[in-house]
DNA sequence: CCACTTAAGCAACGCTGTTGCCAAAGTGCA
DNA sequence: TGCACTTTGGCAACAGCGTTGCTTAAGTGG
């Protein structure tokens, strides 16, 4: 939805309805889908999905899988992905631990690494021992063949510019602050990086995941506290990639002291809550914030996450559910938002790490540029 | 960015363009802008500018407005809107007053009428002055000459489905509950009718006339309190129309009761606190929900309106941004976000209804059918 | 007065999705 | 087995979009 300079041209075109394409391709998964249901799904005339989805075939991207039983005339056509066509590396720097996985166009992990890292080395030494896991999951996935790998999509904690891919602020790891990691694992591996922060990438995966379930928030409740917030069908980011400061919510004026600085945090009286065993409490308080959310953007699912809610996540589940059922109950609606654990731990996060790289394929993620290495290197054309 | 049935074709190609110069023409106002402006700012080549004004000019909705000093050549031919080709009606139904406006293309108010109203009143009754209302305006805004009017927009209190034109659970006023105020004015007027909340309706006037403004929250303290979300560039309303919901956030966990039966309501506290005159710490309980709202959204601006606010501008803006500059400055960030009174009371409610109408002609808010007495009677074809 | 610069239109073009038509590949009944 | 019917999907011609190459219009400056 950016106003400024989005004037369309016939490749704009071209590439809008070829991207719509292969994300119903990719929904639809290993049963495929039909030309007729592309032309109903998309609005396109059949004729039209037959010529993208030549051209689609031609690239390589799209495959015939079958026939479909017959309604009386010709049965028609199952089309599907290609999911080797293409894949994308994710990254999930934490603060003590580095994940890498290897994910083909459908998501599928062809390959992962996990390590431990200390994130509070010099920035060079963390590039170089990430830039080695990209090399590493690069030779594990097939042997001695180049696979087409698209780009790197890393997760990092804490704030950061998306579009130029430099951190910020980085609380306890000052060396970090104005560092361009984009461009210098960009450099260091020859590919495109895109940089987002963990809560981002983990709602973009789940996005992608679950497919049709609409607007929603992902909670993630670990060493900190986050949001990632899928809008409108995208993951939205802000102004300054700063959106999804949950954690630093007031929800009791006069509360007491954050580490921010601030009083009342949903982040310091959550993990207060945790620290001293009281679970219910602190799903109670993760409840009121996420009510909090839902009446604000009136989105339709809650997704909990971290580590924190891994070790718990029935009694978290419930907690955040009993609030939200109960303010819509005052509120008088029927169908109050369901909540639902993401599941995995960590591992969300670096699969929709990947998704970073993949979902600008796919039509997905207003604003999302993937640059780096060499400007633009995308598949569709 | 709606992702159902969303293929393009040229006939979408052309009309998103002839938006995009349409609302360039717009916001450059009186002075006009010239063709390879328009160029630069689209991203479109100098031709295609020229074929698209052309159409715009043939059709009426764009004419020339003089040259621009020389630059050592021909001087580029100025362009502007021709605002008398097209008009819509805004209203604000609220609760004890009745406001319509007639408004031109770019937004100037050609006549306008204020009447007391009982929300109270039985639906039918209600509509049949409200439809009285537009066609006195509709007359009186040039002697006995049809104006072209596109449609009527209606800004309403409380929840709705903004879809469907119906009003849900409005507190207070049980006759409205489900019942269906666009084809009802719809049929009485013979107009296309779209329908939207109050604080929807002036935070799109307000994203409309201050250009450029980016993502901001337009926070409206009246009767009740409400919030009206601009983001990426276009208002957002949510999956159920229930965006905006800011009223009753909690910021104070097992705080006073509120008349919604949740606890620590900022509308509790807020309204509590105007009532015993205490305007400060009013403001402080708004600038604390504020504060949330910027850090979760990460937007560039918020604008506070609604009667309660016009009563001591000043006061409120100085105390919501004494609450948002101190969690900025906590939070490291050098910049905080500017804090304004969006100024003329509740008229802005009811100019942003009639921009319900117009904005989409101009390629702004994503997902408004403009529909009703005939199926999409739209200018630009 | 002429060289130069900048703006804007004309004509031809490549490419998009669309339309009309026809071959292919099934089902179902006689 | 054969024929009528239904449905799918490709081929060819088409209208319409922005783009490119070139020409004309309308200024400035020496």
């Amino acid at each position: 939805m950016n106003r400024s300079n989005s004037g369309a041209n016939l490749p704009t075109l071209r590439s809008h309805n070829a991207a719509l394409v292969l994300d119903l391709l990719r929904v639809a998964g290993e049963c495929g889908i039909s030309r007729l249901e592309l032309a109903e799904r998309t609005g396109l005339t059949p004729q039209a999905v037959s010529k993208i989805t030549a051209r689609l075939r031609a690239e390589g991207l799209a495959t015939d899988a079958g026939h479909r039983a017959s309604t009386g005339g010709k049965p028609r056509t199952v089309l599907r992905l290609v999911p080797d066509a293409g894949y994308a590396v994710g990254m999930h720097l934490d603060r003590d631990e580095l994940t890498v996985v290897l994910v083909d166009l459908a998501g599928a992990v062809a390959a992962s690494r996990t390590a431990p890292l200390d994130f509070g080395a010099p920035a060079d030494e963390v590039v170089a021992v990430a830039a080695y896991a990209v090399a590493a999951v690069r030779d594990g996935g097939a042997q001695s063949v180049d696979l087409p790998v698209l780009g790197v999509g890393v997760a990092v904690p804490g704030p950061l510019d998306h579009r130029g891919g430099v951190l910020h602020r980085v609380t306890g790891f000052p060396q970090w602050d104005g560092y361009p990691l984009r461009d210098a694992l960009a450099a260091r591996t020859g590919l495109p990086v895109v940089v987002d922060k963990d809560t981002n990438a983990a709602a973009l995966g789940l996005a992608l995941r679950a497919a049709g379930a609409g607007d929603f928030a992902y909670l993630h409740l670990g060493t900190g506290l986050g949001a990632g917030l899928v809008l409108g069908g995208g993951l939205y980011r802000g102004a300054r990639t700063g959106a999804g400061e949950f954690g630093h919510q007031t929800v009791q004026l006069d509360g007491p002291v954050c580490s921010c600085g601030g009083r009342g945090c949903i982040e310091a009286l959550c993990l207060a809550a945790v620290a001293r065993g009281d679970v219910a409490e602190a799903a109670r308080v993760l409840g009121t914030g996420a009510a909090n959310l839902v009446g604000l953007l009136d989105i339709d699912r809650v997704m909990l996450g971290g580590r924190t809610v891994a070790a718990d996540p029935d009694a978290y589940v419930r907690g955040v559910r009993a609030v939200i059922d109960e303010r819509a109950r005052l509120g008088g609606i029927d169908a109050p938002v369901p909540v639902t654990a993401a599941g995995g731990g960590d591992r969300p996060v670096a699969e929709g790490a990947a998704q970073l790289v993949l979902a600008p394929l796919f039509g997905r993620v207003a604003g999302a540029d993937v640059e780096g290495a060499d400007g633009g290197a995308v598949l569709v054309p």
